[in-house]
DNA sequence: CGTTCCTTTGAAAAGCATCAAGAACCGTGG
DNA sequence: CCACGGTTCTTGATGCTTTTCAAAGGAACG
């Protein structure tokens, strides 16, 4: 329970091809605070953190690595931990009644999920990897010594509840208004954006996730995909990777930069 | 700039008739510190206060009032305040590019606006009041501070945020999916619900906002309330004024609570 | 290599938007 | 108090969009 002196070679700590085994919670490194040196720290919960605020840190905060589909909790699950993405696709959901999920919106690398841990003692949604993951697993003890101890931190997590709120309403006002060819570009334009690179594929999600996340029906998803494919808006490489020409596209779900 | 020691005599300080003149920030009372005595501090963002929390807060907490259709703050407007609606109802928004405007959430009596002024300089919505709305304006110094120095109201923010995600979640999953009926049933169920009396009547809002609010036209939403009407399931008392069969109602839209 | 699941495609039906016109309501001013 | 004009609401007819039901094609997996 004390902060470990010792750094490991972070060289390829943050690379986006994970090798090794997927399991959810597989073996979570007894490395402590990495985060002092993680590639992501501007994006991650951590930004701004000063060595004194690392100082305080005196439970490890771990890497959890998971495959797609795996689910990283279910609603209701008991929350003790905050989790930060490093890199992958996570989807949160809700079940309906009648068993179907409804995807209220996807966290990209950097996002943060299960704040609600803070304040309820279980989280509050079904948080599922649509590709592989990184993630980093903080204790919510480690985070409230934080947000009460380091004014810096505690500003970046009401920050992180803020962006979570602005994320909520991004979904809603894009991925459910409009038509379904609208929202499925609109969805395209998000997922590429998340691909900041110059990979030619991008990830195009399960048919039956897209139609959660758009509202529409499977059948429905698959038709617009095959109508742009048609019409040369965009290219599969295969079932689930693609790439498009983002002017045309940006034409079709109205004018607007994609920045969630 | 200092804690009055008065006292005002709170008796009808929360009713829900509020009578006299209805302009926005029309005349602030001078009043400070009247949460002591607020008749929805168990709603409210002072819950669980102290008077030692009390004595933290050095600005005066106002009351404003807003008229139907009167306006609280726009996108992008600086924030110096946060608000708590006593009573009344208020549509957050955010404007589409067409001009048109999307309802991302109704906040309903013991809710929380503005909370983004905590961490950024302007509100993130558009927050329009659908009836005669009573709120308090509380200056985020007065939040700040209590924040810091309370941490009981420290949660209680978090708190707040918290259920700000939920209720955005809550708007997407029910007034976004599913049929316009479906869609229509919940929003009626939400709207009585929020009619915590045995009143007979419960505000209908108008068309073009109920369309705002379901992602749908005020066409189709004026033929679906007429439909309900036809089928008994709803009485009009007048365009904006209704009762309906709660059982009923819960059928149609899928069995549920509304507790948002 | 076959089974299973996911995706694609088709045809018919339902749902919803659109356009257009009339009716009811509101506030204003006579 | 009533008449007026403007706004909002209702209703109808039409056509596009999306769902639904059904079946076939492909990919993934043991």
């Amino acid at each position: 329970m004390k902060p470990p002196g010792e750094k490991q070679n972070p060289a390829d700590f943050h690379n986006k091809e994970v090798p090794v085994s997927l399991t959810a919670f597989n073996k979570p490194k007894p490395d402590m605070v990495r985060c002092k040196s993680c590639g992501v720290r501007q994006l991650a919960l951590f930004t701004d953190m000063t060595a004194e605020d690392f100082k305080l840190v005196h439970q490890p905060v771990d890497e959890v690595r998971l495959g797609k589909g795996e689910v990283l909790y279910h609603t209701g699950d008991t929350a003790n931990y905050i989790y930060t993405l490093r890199s992958g696709l996570i989807k949160m959901t809700h079940y309906m009644i009648d068993g179907s999920q409804r995807v209220v919106r996807l966290v990209r690398a950097g996002g943060t999920m299960g704040l609600e841990a803070l304040v309820a003692g279980s989280f509050a949604h079904n948080a599922e990897a649509l590709q592989h993951s990184v993630l980093c697993r903080i204790p919510v003890s480690v985070v409230e010594k934080l947000d009460r101890e380091s004014p810096r931190l505690h500003k970046q997590i009401l920050t992180r509840w803020h962006q979570t709120v602005m994320d909520s309403d991004y979904w809603l006002t894009r991925m459910c208004t409009g038509s379904a060819r609208e929202r499925m570009a609109r969805l395209c334009l998000f997922l590429v954006d998340d691909d900041n690179g110059n990979e030619p594929a991008c990830l195009l999600p399960g048919r039956e996730d897209i139609g959660a996340m758009l509202g529409i029906t499977t059948e429905t998803a698959s038709r617009v995909i095959a109508d742009f494919r048609r019409q040369g808006l965009l290219t599969t490489y295969s079932r689930h990777e693609f790439s498009m020409n983002v002017g045309n596209m940006r034409l079709l779900a109205g004018i607007e930069d994609c920045a969630a």
